[in-house]
DNA sequence: GACTAAACGAGACGGTACGTCGAGTCTTTGT
DNA sequence: ACAAAGACTCGACGTACCGTCTCGTTTAGTC
């Protein structure tokens, strides 16, 4: 459906192109040490002088196609968001959900996901971020609800099950842990998750399979 | 991000005029004043200058007491996340628990509360606040933990009930839509996600019983 | 990571407060430093930034206390032209005349003077350096009335001569030919323009006698 | 200093659409632009950018073909400057200095000749001002030689007298209040110059003869 | 009731970063 | 071959706020 080019964010450090560097080649440097340095020290330790000089650019280029600072973060989160995570497909729901926390959690533990996190809700106020970030959880829910849209092609789920509750329900936890609360995310835990969002999906059934009588 | 407005005097917060009288009443109106200001533009926009102005107390002063801006907002969380909130007795955990998630909703909805959510969440990398948002979750969680306590008295749930667990299922939900997605929250959903965390909330029995009864 | 450029030159005149310097003691070396730049390369090549470094201040420092670049410039000219030039005392008009001329031209010779004189002629539209160079000329007339004040009372002049103009077609020429032509203003040349002012001063009558004997 | 207004579109001079419009017909609206946006804020306010704009045509194209803004300006001042202003002829020596005295004075009360005037002085120390300010010099000494040298011709004065200083003397004082000390000029005092100056030129006599005559 | 130490008011300063302006250069594209 | 378009480098401007420091004054706690 959106083919979002799944380019990497390529660590692989800039290559100071410091003189007579005509970058033009799109900027790409500039959101790539943008996220390098949001990662090293979060929102607050990112200033766009420090973007510029690891980008092997000048500051009031940066300006130029930003706007500002919160424009590059914007941005930055964009070209990382788009980035498609792969929607798992282990043949049962409860493990593509367990999958998908897992993989989120995963993300979160890094440093630059849990950066990104803490932008995403520290500067929501912010326009430009905030735009980001709905068409981020547009995408995510959009791609994950394929995994529901499975289950109910394999009679896992009823017809009308709400793809967004189940998938919510299987996240927010997580990143609640992870990013309000700060503490650690196991896989049991994960799994305790899941089946609780589980259990209030379509007509209880499936679930429970005898609830019905 | 720009706005001076030297005049300010703001609410009239502070008596502003206090020529024999030695301040030191123990500050409450520098955090005060924080509040107000993080519940009106949010962290960026809460500057330590303008915190001084609007309690009537010099700048210096303020840096003489908390250290820090992240110090002052540490207090002023501090002395806000200290502020008890009652916890509900319905006479059902259900009813409690959606009690408690509701609470966090309304409060996540005004300004203030959505500042300092999104305070926690976006300087948590400042051991201060970290430590200050540590000590706030203890004691919410501590707090509600009677409301589970209250459920196994009277026998809804089994002895060794995780009430950690429970009212995290509860209320993780609540500050993913509200914090992380920013979508509204409505009663029916939060419902839904009480009766989520209750079907994982101590062996399945319990669940299935209440879900009879 | 910002490498100051190592000019610094600063010929020895800045005492160089640099860290713990509280200098305060009225910014007398920005204002210094400001005419030392001025005199190297006129008004487009002072910059406040080389300014504040040359006077061991920072930047914010200057713009706190002058406000802006005009304004330094301001307060440098106004502490420059108010550094009382000797009145001559001859004993002749003619003599104390060319003697006010001469100065004039010498100080217009001069690196700093020339600077002075294309920044209130070149600036002028600003009002800062309008105002400053009009109470500059206030003073240098009123100063200069003194010699005319002096030759009434010897008899040279009659009574209700006109000071401004005697000194003013004493001195324009100078100021012509230093600054605006750029010509070499020599000794013989400042007699003839001294006497064609002293021709047209006061009733006729000194100038008529002098022609009739 | 800080005026954006980036629409401008400026007083319907430039035709703005030059479609297949080659080699622009010469420049000439450039310079035109250049001597407007002097007239309109002086040579701070004059910027490369705004003229290439009012005169439709690039920013490049500017430099291309005059080099820098003190090459554009030095081109503009060189063609305002060359426009001949018409040498008096009224039958006397005293009433041609006059005339040409008056003509000064007028010119500098213009906002264009004001802002010529400032910048001839002020960037005096740019080469290409620099040049152009000396033909400029010399053309006008040349031009108002003739109305000293049809003195001589009707016996208004000797053989030997020096136009230049004449002139000089006449002028100058004009120049001096009208763009150093900034003071109005009015008919009088111009009648009094250059009587001061004729004071001077030749032996005496002349200058009485004139008047008794 | 005077005396001293802590805390405050006032104000300037060093320092980092912001966002903006304009000069001048270079490359691509078109005519 | 030259010009339009537009992006880029570079140096500077002026501003905001952080956190520090100094000095003088107030006030509280103690003798």
């Amino acid at each position: 459906m959106s083919d979002r080019s799944a380019s990497a964010v390529s660590s692989a450090r800039a290559p100071r192109r410091r003189p007579g560097g005509r970058t033009a080649r799109g900027g790409a440097a500039v959101l790539t040490a943008t996220l390098e340095l949001l990662a090293e020290g979060g929102y607050a330790a990112m200033t766009v002088e420090e973007v510029a000089e690891r980008a092997g650019v000048h500051k009031t280029t940066v300006y130029r196609r930003w706007g500002s600072r919160e424009g590059l973060v914007a941005a930055a989160l964009a070209a990382q968001g788009s980035a498609n995570v792969p929607v798992p497909d282990t043949g049962t729901l409860r493990d593509d959900l367990i999958a998908v926390a897992t993989s989120v959690a995963r993300n979160l533990e890094s440093p630059l996901g849990r950066a990104l996190a803490q932008t995403i809700v520290g500067q929501a106020d912010d326009p430009q971020i905030q735009q980001v970030a709905d068409e981020f959880w547009q995408g995510r829910f959009a791609d994950t609800a394929e995994v529901v849209a499975r289950a109910i092609n394999r009679g896992e789920l009823p017809q009308g099950s709400d793809a967004r509750q189940l998938v919510e329900l299987s996240v927010a936890p997580v990143w609640f842990r992870s990013v309000v609360t700060r503490r650690p995310v196991d896989a049991a835990w994960i799994r305790t998750v899941v089946d609780a969002a589980l259990a209030v999906a379509g007509p209880q059934d499936v679930h429970t399979t005898t609830a019905q009588g």
